[in-house]
DNA sequence: GCCGTTTTCGGCCCGACTGTTTTCAGTCG
């Protein structure tokens, strides 16, 4: 049997909802498969043992049809009605999706009429004249299919958060000097700070909507305009991220910034709710019988819907609102609260920067402490320490340290987890740190119970002190390794170990979805950059953002203590932290 | 296919933009 993960009941289930609307079933359905897979995707626990159990009951947006094809896939590791639905059609027609600008409707009669089923076939078939003889493909839908297949080969779909964040600001900026706009933002997954994005969605308020979409289309960033109207536009940049632009009256702007931050799931209850006051909301507007509240910044469309301003961060209907109505949103932490951070390398193994110049940075920063964790022995291609080298290095730090007033270094080590679940360093070494960062870092390719007992052995050592980067992953690059991370949270809590997360753009580990579950459970979090180099502790301003989106408050943060906090934290035996 | 303070049938978000349409269909978000 296939190993049945969470990624295979959602592309299952995306891949019938396309089928269908392939074949022209009912949208309702086509959406009814949809929303079942985001409902999978978001679920917050294990829904492949749930499914495999038959026990997926109770869960609004799946319905008795869902529970019984995911339990049969979940069970057998394969779905009749899927394989069925996909032998109508050849498997290479799913990249025709791909191509922006096709819908079903097109692919179909492509498929239909000309017997395409592949870009390849496509774009042979758009070079020569067959394609302009199907109704509704004139030239100019010619033209956009050859450069969408072009912009396809070319140009990636996601980005990293990290990736863009830079540009955005820019942007924004640019954006935000224009002398026609009053009020500017991002929306979007970007406002959300989703670890990954497929564009940027930014929104002014201006009296000259047209003004603004003309100014924006002329970027000297762009590399094409994709669409150009009156209040709305989006182009491609030259590095290919999809951007737009809405325009809008400064009485509208709050109620376009709330409707384009999303998530459409959270919308979706707001505008319930706002029905069951006899309220219609949409991207402009209250409308309605009766008084119609004031609205002048985006908390006012909460306030009258009997909700406390839901920060971004947490708009993923994933109990928000819920807590939004009781008052009980939690204070999350912020940046400005960190006071130090653990998980730094130099250039004792693949780091670019001495202690000195990280010390420095550290400071820089507003840190009162800087952890460093540099690569032990068996991460050859990362230089790492053996004993004596590290040994070598805690006396440096405790020497370099005595120079230091208000700040310090704490002498650790990222030491790896070998594949049975010891450590590179014995204990009497470990003893020695003033912390230990335990990571992966070979054999990813464990099946998913030895991986978890691996790390659960070394979370039970006394001196590990934080699990790094928990599944390996990179984000649009590499997956997560196979681990139960329920097992590991729990593990954590009864432990007392840290999980870090893990703000590397490239990583974001643990993921976000897991922290409200985690901290729950008690267990607590260290923001940590894993900086290989001085500038990179900027990263920790994405693991802030992350933080707050998995529900963390200051006092799940172990590095917002202060120093003196933090050393006598690290002094006690594990079993008391 | 899902759901229900309009509860077992009937509705399910809809506006902006584009292209090939002569009044609208398809795509996107």
């Amino acid at each position: 049997m296939a190993d049945v993960t969470r990624d295979t009941l959602v592309s299952t289930l995306e891949e019938i909802a396309l089928l269908l609307e392939l074949k022209g079933e009912n949208p309702f359905k086509t959406r009814a498969y949809r929303k079942g897979a985001e409902i999978v995707q978001n679920f917050d626990g294990d829904i492949v043992a749930l499914a495999a159990d038959g026990e997926l009951k109770g869960i609004k947006g799946i319905g008795d049809a869902l529970q019984q094809k995911l339990h049969e896939l979940a069970s057998t590791g394969a779905l009749q009605y899927y394989e069925n639905l996909k032998g109508e059609f050849p498997p290479t027609l799913f990249e025709l999706f791909e191509v922006q600008g096709l819908g079903p409707k097109k692919i179909k009669a492509l498929y239909d009429k000309l017997g395409i089923s592949s870009v390849a076939e496509l774009k042979e078939a758009c070079q020569g004249k067959e394609i302009s003889n199907l109704a509704g493909f004139g030239a100019k839908t010619v033209e956009k299919i050859l450069s969408a297949i072009e912009n396809r080969e070319k140009f990636a779909d996601r980005f990293r958060l990290g990736e863009v964040a830079p540009l955005a600001e820019t942007l924004l900026e640019r954006l935000r000097d224009h002398p026609k706009v009053s009020r500017s933002a991002i929306a979007g997954s970007y406002r959300r700070s989703k670890e990954t994005l497929h564009d940027l969605d930014f929104l002014v308020a201006t009296t000259k909507p047209a003004e603004l979409t003309q100014f924006f289309t002329e970027f000297p960033e762009v590399h094409e305009v994709i669409v150009h109207g009156e209040t709305k536009a989006s182009i491609r940049l030259e590095n290919g991220l999809q951007c737009d632009l809405r325009a809008v009256s400064n009485a509208h702007f709050p109620f376009a910034l709330q409707y384009f931050t999303g998530s459409k799931e959270h919308n979706v209850e707001l505008r319930s709710l706002a029905l069951k006051k006899g309220l219609s909301l949409n991207e402009y507007d209250f409308t309605g019988e009766g008084d119609i509240p004031e609205v002048k910044e985006e908390a006012d469309i909460y306030r009258a819907l009997g909700l406390d301003w839901v920060v971004p961060e947490l708009r993923e209907n994933r109990g928000e609102i819920e807590a939004a109505q009781k008052g009980e949103l939690p204070a999350l932490v912020e940046l400005s609260h960190l006071r130090g951070t653990f998980h730094n390398h130099t250039i004792a193994s693949d780091g670019q920067n001495t202690l000195e110049e990280m010390a420095g940075a550290a400071k820089d920063h507003g840190l009162q402490y800087l952890g460093i964790a540099d690569h032990s022995k068996s991460s050859f291609q990362a230089n790492g320490l053996d004993e004596n080298r590290l040994i070598g290095q805690i006396a440096t730090i405790r020497k370099l340290n005595e120079s230091f007033d208000d700040f310090a270094l704490i002498p650790g080590s990222e030491v790896d987890i070998l594949k049975d679940g010891s450590l590179d360093f014995d204990n009497d070494l470990l003893a020695q740190l003033d912390y230990c960062v335990a990571s992966v870092h070979n054999v990813f390719n464990l099946p998913e119970d030895e991986m978890t007992a691996r790390l659960i052995r070394a979370m039970e050592n006394e001196h590990v002190t934080m699990l790094g980067h928990l599944t390996g992953r990179l984000l649009l690059r590499r997956d997560p390794y196979a681990v139960n991370i329920e097992k590991i949270i729990d593990c954590a809590a009864e432990t007392r170990t840290v999980i870090e997360l893990n703000c590397n753009p490239w990583r974001l580990d643990m993921d976000w979805r897991w922290w409200h579950r985690a901290r729950d459970k008690g267990v607590l979090t260290s923001i940590n950059p894993d900086a290989h180099a001085t500038e990179q502790l900027q990263f920790l301003a994405y693991g802030a953002r992350i933080a707050r989106k998995g529900w963390l408050r200051r006092e799940d943060v172990v590095n917002t203590r202060p120093l003196a906090e933090i050393q006598e934290w690290l002094a006690l035996p594990k079993s008391k932290r």
